[in-house]
DNA sequence: CTGAAAGCGCTTACAG
DNA sequence: CTGAAAGCGCTTACAG
């Protein structure tokens, strides 16, 4: 394909008759160019297909329009409504968004984050808690730095729409006590500050029983085991969706009853949680605000006003794995319908 | 947040006592220049914190070493390894991967693939079905276009990864009959390209039992109660896992075992099809290798090469979903470790 | 409302 | 191996 040299405003100009900043102006839409010199110019773009050099434009503005959002991974589902909340906000605004992730990696995590502020974006929005105070001020320092979620520190020179752990844990557990359940275990996998603040909060509200699991050292297969035994868990809250949906899978295995032997509740309502059998009751956040807070965030950052924090409420959505069976609506499990608004926390 | 002006390569010259060009030069590891010349390069850049300015690289150059990742949305785990795939292969030839995403709507995603050559990039990779020859061809005319998936028509002007929906679906449907199984039911929710080569497939290997049923028109509800009928199916085989994931959820509302009373066979073999209880049996497609492909397809036409097609080789994943009783190994249904690889196919 | 000039920060030939 | 010049395609003041 032999590029047929791309039209560029002089070549508008020349065709529409009149000066290469006219065309400039009109085709930035700037108000204070004659309707008709607006159409003649942009006859003559259309005419020549012409496109605007994006790196030209953005080198002689200074500006790029543009804000990176760089995420833990794409796998996380989790991350989809974040995602639509920035692109919306974002869009209302002008500015449009590019997205990176890290895989899950740490390493490559701080790469796409230096590819990111390597690219020219304006501001960058970080959905991860896996990037470090240092690269995290190094950015900050820079540019516009949002940060989602529940890193270990925020430097205070970033922006922050952080996790309410702690009332989201509390929820899930004070759910099972008003159960009557009072061996309550907590299953986990990271020593991450969400999880870590979803343990303290548990200990806290549960009354400390000691029942808890860490999957990297076999969790779930010892939890199951202590289900069996007398004075085992009867319900558990796990650190995230992902392995709560393996413990249900692995009960299944075992032929554990769940709810009947172990009423589960998981963190984050993915989709997941609706799919399973049973569904899967699970703490919800605003995935789509926190987007939205976000790119607030940076339009206000990116007009000279200091950093702020917001704390996203989570609600607690209960379905079929920690319903007992007396208040079990007919066959199924599906509950969708059920707490998904704030209105559900305090029962 | 004053910027305080951000230093360029004049400032390093003069830094570093030497002209502005060979610390461009120095800079893009341009061979040719001295060891000792490199180093004061470096080290005044280190020292002023110096980085090059992409938006002036790109306009000088007029090349931006960027490729554009288009996917249909962000939810669907499929989309992981491809993306993967590309960013590997993009990286060791030195080009980024800005990723864009469509939210499942066609409109979104034709206004997301303009904003990506708007944007600039050397070259697109289109991960979906949804977008029309129009616009593909659009695009193709102006840069390297290499399209992922199976769209009713891709223009010979763009590159193609297309998937194998007839070997697919044919190996599901044939895995389905050697199990002894004569009525096999067909689910499926679009008229999408890929799920019509698999219900034609399923035809021609089936025997055409006529048992189809489409899931805008209650399918799921329609095939279960078929289940409970003399006449009624024995195996599906549904047009993707996150239908084949519904249907487990209600066949285990309505009492109906899996595989025992119908065996549930799904395609794209996502991270769901291991964690369902019964382990879901699916169609698997090289997505890694889809992803590299695309790449390598791209750099060939970046080269000046003519756009080519390749065509993906799925496998089935066999889980205890479809897994007759006689063949059930111990307790569980995982099955991971069975049938990841061609080795399993033709069987 | 319109036009000529300078400049954004690089790279690309092209002399030395 | 190194330096001065021109140019990439826009935008931004600034006169008219």
């Amino acid at each position: 394909m032999p590029r047929p040299h791309r039209p560029t405003i002089i070549d508008v100009a020349h065709a529409a008759g009149v000066s290469k900043s006219l065309v400039s102006a009109a085709l930035r839409g700037d108000a204070g160019v004659s309707a008709d010199s607006r159409r003649l110019v942009e006859q003559a773009a259309a005419r020549l297909g012409y496109r605007t050099n994006g790196w030209a434009q953005r080198l002689a503005s200074g500006r790029s329009n543009l804000v990176g959002v760089l995420l833990t991974d794409l796998r996380n589902a989790y991350h989809t409504d974040i995602v639509n909340g920035i692109e919306d906000a974002a869009a209302e605004a002008g500015y449009g968004v590019i997205l990176s992730h890290g895989r899950n990696d740490p390493g490559i995590l701080r790469a796409r984050l230096a590819d990111l502020v390597g690219l020219g974006v304006d501001a960058v929005i970080a959905v991860t808690a896996r990037l470090g105070e240092r690269d995290l001020a190094d950015v900050a320092g820079r540019l516009p730095l949002v940060v989602v979620g529940r890193p270990a520190t925020v430097p205070d020179t970033a922006g922050w729409i952080s996790n309410d752990d702690e009332t989201g844990a509390r929820l899930a557990v004070e759910h099972l006590l008003s159960a009557g359940h009072t061996r309550i275990a907590y299953l986990y996998a990271s020593d991450r500050p969400a999880a870590v603040a979803r343990r303290d909060s548990y200990r806290a509200t549960s009354g400390a029983t000691g029942l808890e699991f860490d999957e990297r050292d076999d969790g779930i297969r010892r939890l199951v085991d202590a289900v069996r035994s007398p004075a085992g868990p009867t319900a558990v809250f796990t650190a995230n969706d992902r392995l709560a949906v393996s413990l249900l899978a692995r009960a299944a295995d075992e032929g554990i009853d769940v709810p009947g032997d172990l009423a589960v509740v998981g963190y984050d309502n993915t989709e997941l949680a609706e799919l399973m059998r049973p569904g899967l009751s699970s703490v919800d956040q605003p995935r789509e605000w926190m987007g939205r807070t976000a790119m607030r965030h940076v339009l206000s950052m990116l007009g000279g006003e200091a950093p702020q924090r917001d704390i996203a409420e989570p609600t607690l959505v209960v379905r079929a794995s920690s319903r007992s069976s007396d208040d079990r609506p007919g066959a199924g499990g599906h509950g969708a319908t059920l707490g998904s608004r704030p209105a559900r926390c305090g029962e």
